[in-house]
DNA sequence: TTGACGTCGTTGCATCTGCAACGATATGCT
DNA sequence: AGCATATCGTTGCAGATGCAACGACGTCAA
């Protein structure tokens, strides 16, 4: 009995997150130039306000060399501001620009109409969904 | 109010999906140094009997170059056999060989019990995974 | 038949990713 | 204090990815 890709779990996730992902990075496109490491970096700041490296690298699952460099070109187009640690000078903070803040205002618009979109369309089951990709992808582990 | 992103199902898709392949590469790491587009190939093979490039690239949301450069990669492994169509000579048929099969035995056994050990985790919120994840990944859409 | 157009698989190229260094700094042990 | 060890952010590098060509082949209409 050949095996059935198409009900396998770690295909579905995949293809169904590039392909949401694809959806979303689509709405934002117009409005800002960012790729999705960007975009994380950019969330986390919104909601944490200063962050380092280390700390986007643990908390939003990007490699630190991915974070670092999202975090250079953010500085570079102006919306995130970086500041060593005077406490510990091997930290890096990061917090959002005037400006980061400004688009992440629109972005986080977009951000909520899409998952409501998504939540329609998933009708009864989104709740479900959220919480077993909350199991699957635990916060802390490697 | 900032935006929340472990609470935004783009986000929760792409960690829980990158976090489950990699358990699943590791299972099949020891088997067979396989990328995960080679295993998806294989795995189409596997229960399609015979498929071109195109029927992979459509079927199983991979690039045409990434199917056509896992053909080549698992060719020369010996997996897989590669045969012009005699009917439309654009065409190669992709079959896979004694080996390939023999490997592929091997390997749904794992994804199988990898697959019941999710389905485990889950609990009953597994067949409601499986059934949002498919209305999220449409099979034919770009 | 001829020629325009579409499709197939491959390849080149720019970019991104993940991993392993590396220098700078901090921490802990003696 | 002094030195080994660990952590932080950056960078170099090999490999993978996505996209746009490209040549080869097929299809359809005139």
């Amino acid at each position: 009995m050949p095996f059935h890709l198409d009900t396998f779990l770690p295909y579905l996730l995949s293809v169904a997150a590039h392909r949401t992902s694809a959806r979303f990075a689509a709405l934002y496109a117009a409005e800002a130039g960012l790729t999705i490491p960007e975009w994380r970096v950019l969330a986390h700041l919104d909601h944490s306000g200063a962050a380092s490296v280390r700390d986007i690298h643990a908390l939003v699952h990007l490699d630190k060399s991915v974070v670092s460099r999202a975090a250079s070109r953010l500085e570079q187009a102006g919306l995130v501001k970086k500041q060593g640690d005077t406490a510990d000078r091997r930290l890096i903070v990061l917090r959002l620009s005037p400006e980061g803040t400004a688009l992440m205002l629109r972005l986080s618009g977009i951000a909520e109409r899409f998952q409501a979109q998504l939540v329609a369309e998933l009708g009864t089951d989104a709740p479900t969904l959220a919480r077993a990709l909350q199991r699957l992808a635990p916060g802390s582990e490697p």
